[in-house]
DNA sequence: AATGTGACCCTCT
DNA sequence: GAGAGGGCCACAT
């Protein structure tokens, strides 16, 4: 496995339970900005998927939007969201998650005091972490 | 070796 | 606000 690919699972694997990152933002955490499509990629060659999503938990990463990736991966969106819900992501009406609420933020790991971490809904986080 | 193609995101019309 | 295009990594032909 090439190193950009062991970098981008290194970061997934940083992602808490409960919480999601977007393919940009793992771009970004491993110094390759504009590389977003690229980190899908790596994830495409992640050993199965479903088996090793408590090592690798690439389920965890979504759009910036918020939806998920439509067509194969974990054999299928739905099977995603149940995993992401059944870990305490909130979704929204239209199906999308709410990364207000659910957003990893990298700069305040899990050994920080637990705080509330929940920027407005137009607060652009994904650019802010990235610069 | 050259080319094409993806689990995407941003910038510029 | 929507549509087009570019970016730039790894791997299969």
């Amino acid at each position: 496995m090439g190193e950009y690919a062991e970098q981008v699972f290194e970061q997934v694997r940083r992602i808490p339970r409960g919480k999601v990152a977007t393919y940009g933002q793992v771009a970004r955490l491993i110094g390759r900005p504009r590389t977003a499509r690229y980190v899908g990629y790596a994830l495409r060659a992640n050993p199965a998927p479903g088996a090793d999503a408590a090592a690798t938990p690439c389920h965890r990463v979504v759009f910036k939007d918020g939806s998920l990736c439509r067509g194969f991966a974990f054999g299928g969106p739905e099977v995603q969201r149940e995993m992401l819900e059944a870990e305490g992501v909130p979704f929204l009406e239209d199906g999308r998650i709410d990364l207000a609420a659910c957003a990893w933020d990298p700069a305040a790991p899990e050994d920080a005091p637990g705080l509330p971490t929940a920027p407005p809904p137009d607060f652009d986080w994904a650019r802010e972490l990235g610069e």
